[in-house]
DNA sequence: GTCAAGTATCTCAACATTGAGAGATTGGGT
DNA sequence: ACCCAATCTCTCAATGTTGAGATACTTGAC
């Protein structure tokens, strides 16, 4: 087993499954060097905390009768403010998926009575996609109970900690280009 | 817009996407305290930091053939040693995905050649699933290129800020209890 | 030995997404 | 005015995953 962090005296760190992954790693292919790993295990890091954290968020938007794609769409209108409204191409940007995508969660939150679709008066290729009054209500509702669930999942880290990794975050995203939602 | 980080002085320090998002939150809904939108903001820099990352691999197993699903369960088998071989259960607990998902994968590489299934000699429930020779080769050369394109995708992040990012990651996972592969 | 509970894999329907493409509309250049 | 490229949304087949259930086998308690 390799101490890629040279932290072995340091008792407060132990090992996750990707020191596991990297040390495996090591072992099969030597010639891979400690930088290759270290990316490796860093982007593997960041797979598995969003999948976790993905996993934890589900009961949560259950308990509100959503999937996570509808809180997505329904938390996008709410946070532009009123009326609420953007278009079906604005949500696609802030949600990173396909059109297709968008189409089939504009139907469920349709059928469901939490948005409306009208045309643009100002542009008919698009439509204008609006959250309903009880669209608007279970959005409130299940966003204070979704972040409580953050927070206690991100409760193991200080808040020095968490703004440490928020930052390199941060400049990573910016470095990859993230830097608008829309 | 606020300045959740009071880092409005440090010019080195760009917004992204989130930031615009957490500004959203706190004027729609400034009742949400900050730890809260902080929260938020972190989960939703990892949840976009996976899907960048993620969508930068494809291009490169794309040149090899394959999926991340596929590169996914051959690495795994790869990085086991010799003889590149794991049951179907071993391969599900490392991929963190159902069965399901695992007899698909695993009916796809089978028939581009690149696992067997045998019947396990000492179970007789269980499969051993094992590389061939042409999976073994394609996987060791794919590897090589997936780490490189990763380190590049990290590239704008100095060793510090990666070492501080991965740590602030691992005591992440570990307290979400992710402290084994299989 | 027998039986119940647990385990390993596969099957299958439901669902979300992608990616290519169609149809309608817009807008700039000529 | 006209055209052509770009834009906006929807459609649809293909793909991958989940989650429940079926089947076969193993293990431990009695």
């Amino acid at each position: 087993m390799v101490d890629p962090k040279g932290l072995a005296s340091t008792a407060s760190t132990d090992a996750d499954a990707i020191d596991e992954l990297r040390a495996q790693w090591h072992r099969e292919r030597p010639d891979m060097d400690a930088a290759s790993l270290d990316a490796m295990a860093l982007v593997g890091r960041i797979k598995r905390a969003d999948h976790l954290l993905s996993k934890g968020m589900k009961p949560i938007f259950a308990e509100h009768g959503l999937e996570f794609p509808e809180f997505d769409v329904l938390a996008t209108l709410r946070r532009v403010g009123a009326p609420h409204e953007l278009t079906a191409g604005g949500l696609l940007k802030s949600a990173m998926v396909t059109s297709g995508a968008i189409t089939n969660r504009l139907d469920k939150l349709e059928r469901k009575g939490l948005i409306e679709r009208r045309p643009d008066p100002s542009d008919r290729r698009a439509i204008r996609v609006r959250l309903t009054e009880a669209g608007r209500e279970l959005v409130d509702r299940a966003v204070v109970d979704h972040v409580a669930n953050e927070e206690r999942m991100l409760g193991a880290l200080s808040a020095e900690e968490r703004g440490a990794l928020d930052g390199a975050l941060r400049r990573l995203l910016v470095s990859l280009g993230d830097t608008h939602l829309g």
